[in-house]
RNA sequence: GCUCCUAUAGUGUAGUCCGGUUAAGCAUUUUGGCUUCUCAAGCCAAAGACUCGGGUUCAAAUCCCGAUGGGAGCACCA
């Protein structure tokens, strides 16, 4: 049979095979969730409160928040605090204050810390069902054993036995001693169902629970309660917990507790800019950076101070979709969602990096009116002009005699003496090719640029990654607000950090 | 070492589950043009990709096997 005749022979007994199926729509956002029903969907955030929040938090945050928009349910930010020696009251408040600039709207907030009784509860029930021994092994022979996927002598003791045993953990047994154990299985490929940790002893001091309580859950343990008494139904985490998936819900099984469908996505992290506390905590001890704020920092605190919009990090968030490919994405992606948010509301200042004199004869007006912005309605400010600039060295490089220029806003030149000290005279209109902003120099006023850069180059800090520039801008900058994001015209968009300093943003 | 995850332009992604209307869409980046008293924004255009090798099939980015690269886990941290 020709393929002609093949295709009329299906096209008259089996027409559907040639119809194209119909295919999905281009998705907006986040890929639809399996087994969501609109209004029921429970997600949550479960930070640990041992660090300032950063751009991986505010991924974790954010896709979770917005699967619970997207199918009308329910968010719940928890702070998992069940390492008493890890978490501190300002962590816990940094993160919430991060959640809330980042404009994620948290339907309930709790602590995992407040379920402990419930913990012990589902513990002595994993004990009393066999489900969970204690073990008093060294922690040295735990993890042997686990390599060589050998159970140990505490695996085999009697339910009546480890009931006793848990109640001693529970009283009398030092940090060290013994272990809740989850029955999971030796011999598992999956490392972590070997026999792992449910409780352990540790007799610090609890920021918020003093020293209550003495025996807390490992992360598997808690985190598989309290997402299936919080009523998650789609719980996501990044990528390096995916091994944990067949634990949890072994967990819940042996429980029987309803259990919550998991979901990974990868980590995000930028380039050269460290998130982990391990490499940034000896940065700021050896004073290489100033604090978690400090600009180059990819910490939420530093990203505001930068001027960077919580709006930007949201759609910047969202266009990496839900992949678990790694990503390493490069800070211009950011940067460019946020500049076209900052744009309309930036007003236009002029601003004069390594300043070269000018003298201008010859001008018609001592004071000249400009517009804050070129399209939007933002007013405009008066600049007093007495025939003494500072113009731009780079500009003024490439000016000689004869030269002709435009001061923006003002008019027309024609050099006439070129060198450190400028001089030209005013002329009309000369359609010059030229263009470029001034400062008055009675007027203006010296602040420090500071320019945030990589911090690393490979896997070594990079010593100039913050520059800073003596800089020349217009009265103008005093009467703005600190935090107001400005566009210097010709450098950049910059954030105002004070009135003698500003922290450039981007291009 | 063992186990798991992953692989689409410079970068980040869509498409992959259910193979064919897509010789692969979008964003960013770069380049050119328009507009503009900013090297911004806006508008237009161009450039640029299915890791490799086998197999299944009339047909493979899509399914199967293998290799390679990247990441993670193998804590009484989360």
């Amino acid at each position: 049979m020709s393929a002609e005749e093949q295709k009329k022979e299906i096209d008259s007994r089996f027409p559907e095979i040639l119809a194209p199926r119909k295919k999905p729509a281009e998705r907006e956002g986040l890929p639809e969730l399996k087994g969501a029903v609109h209004g029921q969907v429970v997600t949550r955030f479960p930070p640990e409160p041992n660090g300032y929040p950063h751009i991986g938090h505010a991924k974790a945050a954010i896709i979770n928040s917005e699967y619970a928009k997207m199918y009308g349910g329910k968010f719940i930010l928890r702070m998992d605090d069940t390492n008493p020696e890890a978490e501190r009251m300002e962590y816990h408040a940094a993160i919430k204050v991060g959640l809330e600039w980042l404009g994620i709207r948290i339907d309930q907030i709790k602590s995992t810390s407040e379920d402990m009784e419930v913990f012990y509860k589902k513990g002595s029930e994993l004990v009393a069902s066999n489900m969970a021994y204690v073990c008093t092994c060294k922690r040295d022979d735990i993890g042997k054993n686990r390599r060589e996927r050998r159970s140990c002598k505490c695996s085999r003791a009697d339910t009546e036995k480890n009931s006793k045993n848990w109640e001693k953990m529970m009283t009398k047994s030092k940090p060290g001693e013994a272990i809740l154990r989850f029955r999971g299985d030796m011999s598992a490929d999956n490392a972590v169902m070997r026999d792992p940790v449910l409780f352990r002893i540790i007799e610090g001091k609890h920021y918020t629970l003093g020293e209550k309580y003495r025996v807390w859950p490992s992360y598997d343990m808690a985190v598989a309660i309290e997402d299936s008494i919080d009523g998650i139904t789609h719980a996501f985490r990044s990528k390096e917990f995916e091994l944990r998936r067949e634990l949890i819900d072994a967990i819940l099984d042996a429980l029987n507790m309803r259990k919550p469908r998991q979901g990974f996505f990868s980590r995000l992290e930028f380039k050269g800019m460290p998130i982990s506390k391990r490499i940034i905590r000896p940065l700021i001890e050896e004073g290489k950076v100033s604090w978690y704020d400090d600009p180059r920092l990819p910490t939420l605190e530093a990203l505001k101070r930068r001027g960077i919009r919580p709006e930007a990090i949201k759609k910047f968030i969202m266009s990496l979709g839900l992949t678990k490919a790694d990503t390493l994405a490069p800070f211009d992606a950011l940067e460019s969602f946020n500049r076209k948010i900052v744009d309309p509301g930036s007003r236009r200042l002029f601003m004069v990096n390594d300043p070269k004199s000018l003298t201008v004869t010859g001008l018609p007006v001592s004071s000249v009116e400009i517009p804050n912005h070129p399209a939007a309605d933002m007013g405009s400010r008066t600049i007093q002009v007495d025939g003494r600039f500072y113009i731009p060295g780079d500009d003024a490089r490439s000016l000689v005699p004869g030269s002709k220029a435009r001061l923006l806003g003002l008019g027309d030149i024609t050099i006439t003496g070129a060198g450190e000290e400028l001089a030209a005279e005013y002329s009309k209109d000369t359609k010059a090719e030229a263009k470029m902003q001034w400062v008055s120099q009675s007027t203006a006023h010296r602040i420090k640029m500071i320019i945030p850069k990589v911090l690393f180059q490979g896997d070594v800090f990079d010593e100039n990654s913050l520059e800073e520039l003596d800089v020349y801008t217009e009265p103008e900058y005093l009467r703005l607000d600190d935090g107001a994001e400005i566009q210097f015209v010709r450098f950049g968009y910059c954030r105002k950090d004070s009135q003698s300093q500003a922290i450039f943003t981007h291009k």
